[in-house]
DNA sequence: CGATCACTTGAGGAAACTCAACAGTCGTGG
DNA sequence: CCACGACTGTTGAGTTTCCTCAAGTGATCG
């Protein structure tokens, strides 16, 4: 039995707080728990599919998925990362209009479609919750479209490693991320390919070239350390000041 | 005098069934027409600067708006292109991370920041559609990123021409694309590169090349007439069953 | 320990970019 | 009304970047 199978209550949620139930009071949250269910799925495994029904709308609580579409041809493209807290499916359609599927294990937080969708007709802090979510998801994939029109390789590289250590440092404390930084890699180099519209063998060039100048280190095939952050961050082709979006 | 500056009314207005105003009922929309205020716009004017405070949020009525990052170097990507009906600027942030500039001559539906925040958090109308429209955006913007990451340039030509073709039909008719349809182009060449990420020589060989295979007409610069509105849908790499996001 | 899979590296080619010249369009003023 | 100039768009030649195909290396798991 896992960690997550045993929590059933949502304070003690480790995504309580930034999830679509955050600004939830006591009420509001025991009736979430009324309707939720857990589901736990292995690396690998599908989530959901392009154009299939979608019965339940779900929270991310644990590990990482990405939403892509795939061409007739067999091109992909990751058009989300999704990380714990982060949304999965949209209220008002039935079906995915895009593949959700684990890249490790994922421990999801469900909810029946429509229960989901007349609670959130009901409850303004749903609502108000998921509309700023939203936002942020709509920041998110321009700040992406950025990276995808405009950036080289070397620089989408450098910008994935480095949006991926502030959310990770988001979801793990809330605070930046330090300047010396160890990342998890979620994602295999073909899914990392995928996510930034390159082949895997350019995505793995680029890594090699970030470690060669002395950018990134790769103490294991799933394992990022970066020296200095701010470095990785300019060379991502953000002006000084960072800031941006995640 | 022109036509907008004589509609007060809201039931009058263009984008009365579309925009975030949608839903309201009479006294909802009473309350809006009392805060709201229009403005005009001439083409080639900034709406919103980057890193800028932005006083009001408006809708687009008419004409057509880029939103745009440019970096350090010039570079610059285009993540959204703003037709009426659609939304300018962000409720709950105080500047916008974007610019903001009019393609053509805009006229929009002003409320000032703060008013609109209010009423957005005690009208569940404005909040449910607005939620709305963002998820559509959201929709779009991670379209595009299939299109940003995954196609190549002659696809990019035809998607943007596919997609501004169903955007215009949804806003004059509100069917989709009749199979022969005349494009009014609101972007110029450059503005096009910049949407596609691609380079302005790029993108006219590509549209050159499109009117070479009989796939569009060009009666002027800022117009395309396409013969066959299937057929081009087939070009920009869509699966015969049309569908996707506008 | 060996097979399989994921990743890396190399060589050659294709697509898109850069730089440069040319053509067409539009507005202005003679 | 035409001539001029500025601007926008097109076309061409050469280069760069990234992709494709192929082989090799390293990890993982039975």
């Amino acid at each position: 039995m896992s960690k997550i199978d045993r929590i059933s209550r949502c304070d003690e949620c480790p995504i309580r707080h930034n999830a679509v139930c955050a600004e939830c009071d006591a009420a509001e949250l025991a009736m979430l728990e009324a309707s939720k269910s857990y589901m736990t799925i292995p690396a690998g495994a599908t989530i959901a599919s392009a154009g299939e029904p979608l019965t339940h709308l779900s929270s991310i609580i644990t590990g990482c998925a990405t939403m892509s579409r795939t061409l007739e041809d067999g091109r992909r493209q990751t058009v989300g990362l999704l990380l714990p807290s982060n949304f999965i499916g949209r209220p008002g359609r039935e079906c995915s209009i895009y593949d959700v599927e684990a890249a490790s294990e994922v421990t999801l937080c469900r909810f029946e479609r429509r229960t989901f969708e007349r609670m959130v007709q009901d409850t303004p802090h749903i609502a108000a919750r998921l509309l700023m979510m939203t936002l942020d998801e709509l920041d998110v994939a321009r700040e992406w479209a950025v990276v995808l029109g405009r950036m080289t390789a070397r620089e989408k590289v450098a910008a994935f490693f480095v949006s991926l250590a502030r959310r990770q440092a988001q979801t793990d404390g809330g605070r930046p991320p330090a300047r010396t930084t160890t990342l998890k890699l979620p994602l295999s180099r073909e899914a990392i390919a995928d996510h930034l519209g390159l082949t895997i063998e350019t995505t793995s060039r680029q890594i090699t070239a970030l470690r060669k100048a002395g950018l990134i280190e790769t103490p294991s095939l799933r394992a990022v350390l970066i020296p200095d952050f701010e470095k990785l961050a300019l060379e991502a082709g953000e002006d000084d000041d960072g800031g941006i979006v995640a």
